[in-house]
DNA sequence: TGTCGACCTTACCACCATGGCAAGGTCAAG
DNA sequence: CTTGACCTTGCCATGGTGGTAAGGTCGACA
């Protein structure tokens, strides 16, 4: 299988496959006579399982940990929901953070006339002293 | 005034201070004989003004426009006020979308015994084929 | 057989905003 | 004169992705 069709099958982009096995993320896939990379069905599994994971927003060192736990037969559930959490916690704070900025906008942008003057408080906002 | 006092005045490292400079956002601060910068309180002004920006996410390319803005006496506060929608909108993209990846992870860590047994519906769904 | 297009390879550069470090100049106080 | 706090430039790193360039390989078709 090439990188082509592992990317297809997993919808990871070639370019994305080659940095995950560089950065170890991905086994090194074995090379045929012509040096091309050669993908089996365990490549694909592993790809799907990143593009997933990605999706859900867990960084690649997330991602890293929960592969060693997937392929760990006698993983303890505990680990993956303790990795999840943290995950949950750091997206919820964010998303808390994003909503402040919004509803300060959305506060200052209410105010705002929309109009050929100059008067806007969110300028003036941002440039109260 | 040096970099250090405009960087207390402001709240923005001296790091971030050329930075800005580098790349245009704050105008060139004329030097001393000893080749120091020397700012005074308009630059100190643009800083909070930049500072503040970043607080509530704008980009340095939109923070640039707000600056343009700011200086016109004559700015339409049309033109701020739809740089600050688009940014508005663009936050509210960005936090449903993390939103989404939190109900999917509450969702499934909430399926997670979280014990030492290996069955976990967090891993089973980013591996399912 | 020649050629062409689709595919593969590696190796760079860029993004964005920020932090860090190194090596050196400058200044003021003791 | 030394010491420490400050300033200068310049380079490297982050993370995850896209781009691009220069070259090798393969399969199909004339």
């Amino acid at each position: 299988m090439n990188i082509g069709a592992a990317s297809k099958a997993s919808g990871v982009t070639a370019k994305m496959i080659r940095y995950y096995e560089g950065i170890g993320l991905l086994a090194k896939a074995p090379r045929k006579d012509n040096s091309y990379r050669d993908f089996d069905h365990r490549d694909v599994h592993d790809l799907r399982f990143i593009r997933r994971a990605r999706k859900l927003g867990f960084s690649i060192d997330e991602i890293q940990r929960l592969l060693g736990l997937w392929r760990d037969a006698s993983r303890p559930s505990r680990e993956v929901k303790a990795i999840t959490g943290t995950h949950i916690h750091a997206l919820e704070e964010r998303i808390a953070e994003m909503q402040a900025m919004v509803s300060a906008l959305r506060h200052l942008s209410d105010h705002c006339h929309e109009d050929d003057r100059p008067d806007c408080p969110i300028l003036e906002d941002l440039a109260r002293a």
